[in-house]
DNA sequence: GCATAAGTGGACAGTCAACTCCACTAATGG
DNA sequence: CCATTAGTGGAGTTGACTGTCCACTTATGC
């Protein structure tokens, strides 16, 4: 569905809207918290700066934070910037001319395509933190430090 | 959303559900119909037999045909034979302990690839044939024969 | 202003999917 | 039974994605 580049911005982003204000957090502190390789997720933080989703700081004291607020992020718009957006079925994968829509076959999975991408265009970071769960967005083990869930079993 | 042995296996089970009763059909006349590279199809093909989708016949007035009733083959059971069915997301990806269900984030991808799988197990090649509409499945020009286009242009 | 912390840019290596080739085997038919 | 048609199996090639490294630049603070 999505692949790791993806994977690992949608990590970072999620973390760093759980970060107070626009608290600057370096990608070695990132790193650890999403599990993400660092020398990698550096890579990613790059692009996601480029693409104007996070705003970077050098020096001492520097880091990353979000660029906007985050429900002005969607989650379509990290996945396009890794080329993993749901890929849409436009013409007929055959290069038969002369047909303006889809047979049977590609309308099925284009159908599925858009249905995911509809989704992914309308739900923000902001909505992801706001879903009421049990578990903390990024699966993050950070937040049961107060439940103290006995016996954790391995998922496993 | 699938991969491209996917899509050819599609396209090639579909053409192959299109021809009166157990017909044979070569690799090679497949190959034209379904514009799949002959050698790369030949591969797609052998698969497909191994995992009991299509029968092969070898020799002259040989080739492929379905080995079961179209509506007893599934599209998912053919993405699967490619590794190309939706990826559900089992467990937390980052691998943190005790959680026995997933953050909000990596529920919603879940839930979409779900939604997929769920469509793709219950469409059979049978219902996809079935389908009203303008154009026959697989964008086939097939029905373009009559036109007596003069010489086929390249697609590409 | 010099040392240090931290992001930037680009080159480089491993892996896997996509795709090709070729020698081999099986079935038909004259 | 030999030539031809057609599927089989496996090795080889390429390119994109994953992931690593390192030299360079920017900013802070003493």
């Amino acid at each position: 569905m999505l692949n790791q580049s993806a994977e690992y911005a949608l990590r970072a982003v999620v973390h760093l809207a759980t970060l107070p204000e626009d608290q600057q957090e370096s990608a070695g502190d990132i790193s650890e918290r999403t599990k993400v390789p660092i020398p990698y997720l550096q890579k990613v933080l790059r692009t996601l700066t480029r693409t104007g989703v996070l705003h970077a700081k050098r020096g001492m004291g520097g880091g990353f934070s979000l660029a906007k607020a985050s429900d002005e992020i969607t989650v379509l718009e990290i996945l396009a910037a890794f080329d993993s957006s749901p890929q849409r079925i436009e013409s007929c994968p055959l290069g038969i001319k002369g047909h303006t829509h889809l047979c049977p076959l590609h309308t099925l999975i284009d159908e599925q395509v858009a249905s995911a991408e509809r989704v992914f265009a309308t739900t923000t970071i902001g909505d992801i933190l706001g879903t009421k769960s049990d578990v903390r967005p990024l699966c993050d083990g950070l937040a049961r430090v107060t439940l103290g869930l006995p016996g954790d079993r391995k998922a496993d």
